[in-house]
DNA sequence: AATCCACAGGAAGCCCGGGAAC
DNA sequence: GTTCCCGGGCTTCCTGTGGATT
């Protein structure tokens, strides 16, 4: 061990002193682009033999991608969309494919500008000077018909991928690939073919038919990995990011086993293995184990629920307080109009602008959907149709983010609906 | 079978802050 | 400065609804 302060690395000498773990954990982001995809030839044989025609100047067929998260597919849709493009400058037929992920570009106005900013990005190179649409102001027609401008201009085949075209559509409806599916009559030098990929197989049911035949011409379906093929996913992967023999034996299949259980998910997978690296070697052992998987699967549970609850605006943040509140009055489920009731004192006492209770069952259905709560709408036959809300999540880790708010702090604060509540649930505990 | 509760959740529109163009 | 546009947060108004109760 060196003397303290002898290095230049100081007071991170022991957190890099470790080498017996990481070779090069990048490999194990999802970021990361590995050159082989296991288990995933069929479905690039075939996006590749839909595309095929791009490279004889014809317009390829729209496709559908299908499949749950973690599945390969924008992996497998990037890697065919690479190397159309090198197989087009090799022949000398300008393929190009744009990637946007419509969770962050998700209305129409986005979409066109984005496209159209790429096409110019990529025409200028980096010496001409761009003018580029800003992200608002400009009428939308006026961006489509920017859009046909730089498509003539720069022609060949266009491949458009809609990452996540499910939120897109149910965002800002199908306007927009209405549109994008009928550019093609408009255009005469060049040509444009559209990719969906999708996690959800029920989201056509908000497309006008018209477009949903346009856009699904083709339809790839990419099923979940079983823990076998998820084994051989985090083989490929462990052999570049862990140094030899880092991995104990049962590592990878645990890994493999308790991603199939989430929908086969490889992304998790590869997450859990890379968070049970990163415990051992800040633990400075020799070998990640089975141990320190298991440690990884709770800690991204709850570094997840963290992240996500302490960025949530205030305003979600006292509606979840809220219910908070109720659960520690003992309630364990409780209904949408008594959230707001809560919520309601809640906010007066904390001066926040006491919001309308049909913009509360939007933020609680937001904290649904972000797994914070857990909501389903039951009828209570004469006694009305309502939501039914339970929190199972970590109480302590919520209570905890949220009192670092100062807002909430201290707020132990006698709600009046609150005590009605616990005085409600106390005499029922004093008659049972 | 009819009624009716307590909401769910869609549609439209307002307001505000960002920007562009004139 | 004025007038146009976009998008997000929000309100207002509204119709729809499953099943216990009448």
């Amino acid at each position: 061990m060196p003397e303290e302060g002898s290095s230049a690395l100081g007071l991170f000498q022991r957190y890099i002193a470790n080498k017996n773990i990481f070779k090069n954990r990048e490999v194990l982001r999802h970021t990361y682009r590995p050159s082989i995809l296991p288990h995933r030839l069929p479905q690039i044989n075939s996006i590749a033999s839909i595309l095929a025609p791009a490279l004889k100047r014809e317009t390829p067929s729209n496709i559908l991608i299908y499949g749950k998260t973690g599945t390969g597919k924008t992996a497998s849709v990037r890697y065919v969309g690479s190397e159309l493009e090198k197989a087009g400058r090799e022949i000398g037929h300008a393929c190009r494919v744009i990637h946007l992920n419509c969770e962050v570009i998700d209305t129409q106005y986005r979409v066109l500008a984005q496209i159209a900013n790429c096409l110019e990005e990529e025409e200028a190179g980096s010496e001409k000077m761009k003018s580029g649409i800003p992200f608002t102001g400009w009428p939308t027609d006026q961006v489509y018909s920017e859009l046909k401008n730089q498509l003539e201009a720069s022609g060949g085949v266009l491949v458009i991928v809609l990452d996540e075209i499910d939120k897109l559509v149910k965002k800002s409806g199908d306007e927009t690939l209405y549109n994008l599916t009928r550019i093609n009559s408009e255009l005469n030098s060049s040509r444009v073919s559209i990719i969906g990929i999708s996690n959800d197989l029920r989201f056509t049911d908000f497309l006008d038919p018209r477009v949903l035949s346009s856009l699904s011409e083709e339809e790839i379906v990419f099923p979940p990995y079983d823990a076998n093929q998820l084994c051989d996913i985090l083989r490929q992967r462990a052999e570049d990011a862990f140094m030899e023999n880092a991995l104990e034996e049962g590592v990878i299949p645990l890994c493999a086993a308790l991603a199939a259980q989430e929908h086969g998910d490889a992304r998790r997978a590869l997450d859990l293995l890379r968070v049970a690296g990163e415990l051992a070697d800040r633990e400075n052992t020799e070998k990640v184990t089975e141990r320190h998987v298991k440690m990884a699967q709770d800690k991204i549970e709850t570094d997840s629920l963290i992240e996500c609850v302490s960025t949530l605006p205030t305003q979600s943040k006292a509606v979840l307080y809220a219910m908070l509140l109720m659960k520690n009055a003992g309630r364990q489920v409780f209904t949408s109009g008594e959230v707001v009731q809560v919520y309601r004192d809640l906010a007066q006492t904390l001066d926040l602008d006491i919001l309308t209770p049909r913009r509360i069952t939007d933020l609680i259905s937001e904290l649904n959907m972000l797994g914070v709560v857990s909501t389903r709408v039951v009828s209570r036959g004469r006694y009305g149709r309502t939501k039914e809300i339970s929190m199972e999540g970590s109480m302590a880790q919520i209570s905890e983010v949220l009192s670092k708010d100062r807002r909430f702090k201290e707020q132990s604060m006698m709600l009046p609906s609150i005590n009605q509540m616990k005085s409600v649930s106390q005499m029922k505990g004093f008659f049972r």
